[in-house]
DNA sequence: TCCGTATATTACCCATGGGTAATAAATAGT
DNA sequence: ACTATTTATTACCCATGGGTAATATACGGA
């Protein structure tokens, strides 16, 4: 009825018929792109292996050129999420500003993060579903996400622009929050991802920050913390090259 | 042992028959007090109805006895907490005070629900696991919980308790922050409960309050909205027995 | 004591879906 | 064009685990 008729899926490299001369990363990245979607939509577990090839327009075997099998392909679709966050974090760390702006800085960024695929991907996917070699580099990267709130806000208290509180309990609140917008925000809705990351960084640093800017009322200032880039989710491909793990790329023969 | 019959006396052949149906009703319970922490532990798809039997010592037919099938153990058990939950939000709206009163005494609540097994079940158990007609259940109290954060904010805004906003965002972001608990509280850990739900109810609300209460920094008052009985889980089950839904008795031969 | 019911066990069925082997088709290099 | 390599397909294996049938056992009631 649909994700099997010829003419859905105008992205996918093998549409039958048509040159299927292709780059074997953008093939993978397609494959990941489709797993991740279907991943979402359908819960890992319940998602077949047979269905995304399907939507493919190809056959189960042939995902195997590509990935050792399935939980590696749940591994590398939450590998692209988290290459996303470390780069929000690393900007954000670079850039200057008080505590309380890089907590807000990173805090919108990860909210618009999580109203997208890859970014759901790292909230909604389950750790127990991963090798266990994967499984410790994704607990490690959640450490390391976790911290990063955590410094700016110690950061924040240190300069005076957070009111003193408990730096852990703070990130678990907020983070807690931000994480959630994975499991409801949906595309379709009244507010855009952007929209929606924008009110939440105020709403929850506004609890914190010794100063109460009312930066909600009105569109006076838009703040700076939001305008940059945020708009290439391509040409990451190389960048993942250099990961930090052991990321198969594909089978080795 | 019990309420459930008056006379303890062999005049009544009702005490045999009484007497069986709640043995049989706390055998129900010992498989959902199991069930849900292994689907806890590992997960829904992970967990089998084997470990489930063999953690009971008993084998897996004799599970169903009691339920239908692994999808209505898992919604049972979700029920159970979401009869919880029904609890706070009755007995908070019920009492007085203002929106902000009751969005405190709420949250502490919620939070400390999410501690517990019952609780996280609301939060990390999969829609889509569930029956069509289980999921509409699920759904529907969902929306309930969801209201209520939102007529407490609003309602605080009315009164004049917390600071004008989005009713929709906040309670998305408040319950957000708290349905996260459910995914990393562990009981072992350096806080109590009892003493994250404080904390949270804390700081979760002083951002919209209008009054900015040092509740944390020393106990002067310790507030009403959390010295009052929390400390039943037991005795539940006669009030189950009257759930809004179809909640099939085990086996019905 | 004997029957009927509730409850448990053993032994099975079988749909599902991840994964593999053998092989065919396309592509690149010479 | 011939060959080696990559990439895809068809046809299959099989472990897993939810669910069921047949049956045994415990127990209350007459």
């Amino acid at each position: 009825m649909d994700a099997s008729s010829p003419f859905s899926n105008q992205d996918s490299p093998w549409l039958p018929f048509e040159s299927r001369r292709r780059a074997r990363d953008e093939k993978r990245e397609a494959v990941l792109r489709t797993a991740v979607a279907l991943f979402l939509e359908q819960g890992y577990h319940r998602a077949t292996l047979n269905e995304v090839a399907k939507r493919l327009n190809i056959t189960k075997p042939a995902l195997y050129n590509y990935f050792r099998g399935k939980d590696e392909i749940l591994f590398e679709c939450w590998a692209i999420g988290n290459e996303l966050v470390d780069e929000c974090i690393a900007e954000t760390s670079a850039g200057g500003g008080t505590g309380l702006d890089k907590l807000r800085k990173l805090t919108v960024r990860y909210a618009e993060l999580m109203t997208a695929d890859y970014g759901k991907s790292l909230v909604r996917f389950d750790l127990r579903d991963l090798s266990d070699d994967n499984r410790k580099i994704v607990r490690n990267a959640k450490r390391r996400i976790d911290r990063a709130f955590r410094d700016y806000i110690a950061q924040g208290i240190a300069d005076g622009s957070i009111k003193p509180c408990d730096p852990k309990l703070s990130a678990f609140a907020i983070a807690g929050s931000l994480n959630w917008i994975g499991h409801w925000f949906q595309p379709g809705g009244a507010m855009s991802g952007r929209a929606v990351a924008e009110e939440f960084a105020i709403r929850l640093t506004e609890g914190i920050a010794t100063t109460s800017k009312k930066k909600a009322d009105k569109p006076p200032r838009t703040g700076n913390a939001s305008r940059e880039e945020t708009r290439e989710h391509h040409t990451r491909t190389a960048a993942r090259a250099a990961g930090q793990s052991k990321r198969a790329r594909g089978r080795l023969r």
